[in-house]
DNA sequence: ATGAAAGCGCTAACAC
DNA sequence: GTGTTAGCGCTTTCAT
């Protein structure tokens, strides 16, 4: 193994003076610096990372908790987790991912300094996480934005106005009756989060915009069509249909086009190369799942420079590419 | 921040008794094992990672390089991972994700002494990382099997006893002209190593059964309906069908549907929970992703541990349950 | 502009 | 069965 003795001896200066030029944090003589780096290169040497955070109390690793489980929005999470672990990089931090989603495992990645720093996906309203976060003495940010009393920051996309630009873009389109088409029954139940954000963006700009709107629960696999059969015997003047549930949408748009044919119009809510792979959509706004991993990276590590914090942050919407013909 | 020392004047023996009660490296007396225990767990001790490693020149944690922007097969991915991730845990071990693909992501982390060993998916066969991996010190275990010399430790799938066994099921319900619908064009040309022993498979399965057997690279979207319409017409003949495309499975699927009814039977290959989204599916044989990822996870700790080093091992296929109604 | 040296918290000899 | 102590490789005062 190389150590910065070696670098020292082979550079001809002193162990302190090697460990100067890697900080920059005091001025080395351009001679200096130049044999220093160079031995570093001939030597291929990495510092320890161990014995550096031992000295620095810093270890440039950021816990990621992410919800490898879930059958859900595979592509979403996939993404968001791209996108902290390369805006991680760039700022100079590894992610270690975290095994599991308890409070116990931040617990011993904190106390046992594995990390400088927490970065937390798919919480609940009443999280115990939460309470275990706020306790550390390590920033953290979380990716989602728990309903109630809100004490740590967070990173988002801004679903409430996503229900507004869907309903805004069926009505331009020429729909009075517009549909929801959203996640999963059990998900709707809990009452997370972003299904209810969503929801809510949704009906306020029905009314808003004085068009009916109603929400249909959907699970998220094939049975999907029935459920599209069911909301179109039910609500036959329904012409506009929004769809956020990733493992429904190619089942629910085909069926879609099934009943209603031109007629129809539906608008997905996904990563933009979901909606790429499902034909016959009137749009989609995309959810930016990379975007929102690097902006809560960002947050994190201007929480670490020592930024003052920032509560929440919510993405807005856009409007994707159609892929109706 | 709790240390062992504050650990070992609670309990009020010396700093290596703590160190030896948490090792297990020496005997000591119950009573003496409950004081320390009990200290630890009221001060909320967790050994200091950096201090740890700096000393025992082990971090227990191994670095994992995952393709995270892949489009194709996100379902795949994810299962590995998780399966790495929770096996890893189970045997003491963290998971550092690997921002890059390339070889110099694993330089660093090895070099640094921020990882124990590593785990590499989606190698290909003269890929760069292979000589750094055997350059390293450090053990490394592939998540596939690259073609060419086998310089390194790897686990996979089986798919060229997946290609048997799909053939076998496909003339086993009475089919004598089956098409594989397979990797996208650019993977197939790449001559990837999956596509290329899923083929060899596929094709020496048809021969020994005395079955004609074609292979079409297809997207991983809905223009796999256009690739399936052009199989049916090219080869009106064929009625026994093999798909191995994550992206491209619902719509070949439902296409063939459509163009076969029930003289046509359908087996995916893909993981177990996909095929069960995609109706009508005469079996499936299922890809054990998680299992992969925990088996590599399980090799390279016995490395760790010391066994001998073990070559090759590839996981082999099952059928899965049929979707067909 | 550079060096010397005191720790950081832990493990693992080496004592007894 | 338990204690003492010399490092592990680095950062960062304190000197010069």
């Amino acid at each position: 193994m190389v150590t910065i003795a070696d670098v020292a001896q082979k550079a001809g200066v002193s162990i302190s003076t090697v460990s100067y030029v890697m900080s920059g944090k005091r001025t080395i003589s351009q001679e200096t610096r130049d044999r220093v780096e160079s031995a570093i290169d001939a030597l291929g040497f990495s510092p320890h990372a161990g014995a550096r955070s031992l000295a620095s109390r810093a270890t440039n690793v950021i816990g990621l908790q992410a919800p490898l489980r879930s059958g859900v929005d595979v592509h979403v999470i996939m993404q968001v987790v791209t996108g902290v672990v390369t805006r991680a990089r760039t700022q100079g931090y590894d992610i270690l991912l975290l095994a599991s989603d308890d409070a116990k495992a931040l617990q011993r990645a904190a106390r046992g300094s594995m990390v400088d720093a927490l970065l937390v996906m798919d919480v609940e309203s009443d999280d115990p996480r939460i309470a275990t976060l706020t306790d550390l003495p390590h920033p953290s940010v979380l990716i989602g934005l728990p309903a109630g009393r809100r004490a740590l920051p967070c990173v988002d996309f801004d679903f409430e106005a996503a229900g507004w630009l869907a309903v805004d873009r069926l009505v331009a389109l020429g729909h009075r009756d517009l549909a929801l088409i959203g996640s999963p029954p059990e998900v709707m139940a809990r009452h997370t989060s972003y299904a209810d954000r969503l929801a809510r963006g949704f009906l306020a700009a029905c009314e808003a915009n004085d068009v009916s709107g109603t929400i249909h629960p959907c699970p998220s696999t094939p049975e999907a069509a029935q459920t599209v059969d069911r909301v179109v015997s039910e609500h036959p003047s329904a012409t506009g249909f929004l769809v956020h549930n990733e493992g429904a949408l190619p089942h629910a748009a085909a069926r879609l086009a099934v009943h209603g044919g031109d007629r129809f119009d539906t608008v997905a809510l996904c990563p933009e190369d979901v909606a790429a792979t499902v034909p016959g959509l009137a749009d989609s706004i995309s959810v930016p799942a990379e975007a929102i991993g690097a902006a809560a990276t960002d947050m994190l590590c201007e929480m670490l420079a020592g930024s003052p914090r920032q509560a929440v942050r919510l993405l807005p919407p856009h409007l994707a590419s159609a892929t109706k013909p």
